[in-house]
DNA sequence: CCGCATCCACCACGATACTG
DNA sequence: CAGTATCGTGGTGGATGCGG
């Protein structure tokens, strides 16, 4: 019984824990997707106009990556054309809240970190 | 006044606002740090000891980054040998909540993540 | 104690073209 | 419509060693 451990008590074990569940969201579109996906179940192509940057290449991806996670349910229907709709799981809507939560932050706040930016970068000529 | 645009509410200009914030906070490490420093201010050598996997570069990137989007303060002591605290801004505060429910979120799902993986892969066995 | 410099591997991401 | 295939690139992040 010698000192406490005093690792932060929601880390846990250092972040590891808390790192390997942040490494499978934090790529560029998967919050994202989890956010316009929370509204409505969408089809590839809805999603695809919603997200106005992103490429078909990284879509199917993200999507394929959720998918195998169980974040998001693929349900093909077989008529012609293909019809292909994404949907959130069980698992998938738990991360509404805190996606939408980290997406409020950033609309609140990107204003005030390129300010600081800006700021920091003019101390170099000074 | 032909139809609205459908674009998410939150995500407003289909995600590049969300976007240019969210890309400077999904690297590796940045969440973490602010987490870690959610409790208290720390020296470098201790915030070093908290994410046991973190390289010392890594460590001094993160932190020289979180100062310059204005989240962190540094605050210098001339002593011998020196010391070196870190802690939250108010906007570095204002981040506290969003990045600990997602933290919170990763350690209650992270097992279910990993189990629709391994069954996944095992599908490819068949 | 704190941090920077250098080097380097990997992979996330994008552009493009093509298919069932 | 809903993907796949291929290729190219930048940048993230790790290892190591030096310096104030």
């Amino acid at each position: 019984m010698s000192g406490h451990q005093h690792t932060c008590m929601i880390l846990g074990d250092g972040g590891r824990t808390v790192r390997a569940a942040m490494d499978r969201i934090r790529d560029k579109w998967t919050l994202l997707v989890v956010a316009t996906l929370a509204e409505s179940r969408l089809r590839f192509t809805d999603l695809y106009r919603r997200l106005p940057d992103i490429s078909q290449r990284m879509l199917t991806l993200t999507l394929k990556n959720l998918e195998r996670d169980g974040l998001v349910s693929r349900t093909a229907y077989a008529e012609v054309p293909p019809r292909v709709e994404y949907a959130l799981t069980e698992t998938g809507r738990s991360l509404i809240i805190p996606a939408l939560t980290l997406a409020q932050w950033a609309i609140e706040h990107v204003g005030e970190m390129e300010a600081s930016r800006t700021e920091y970068e003019s101390r170099r000529t000074d």
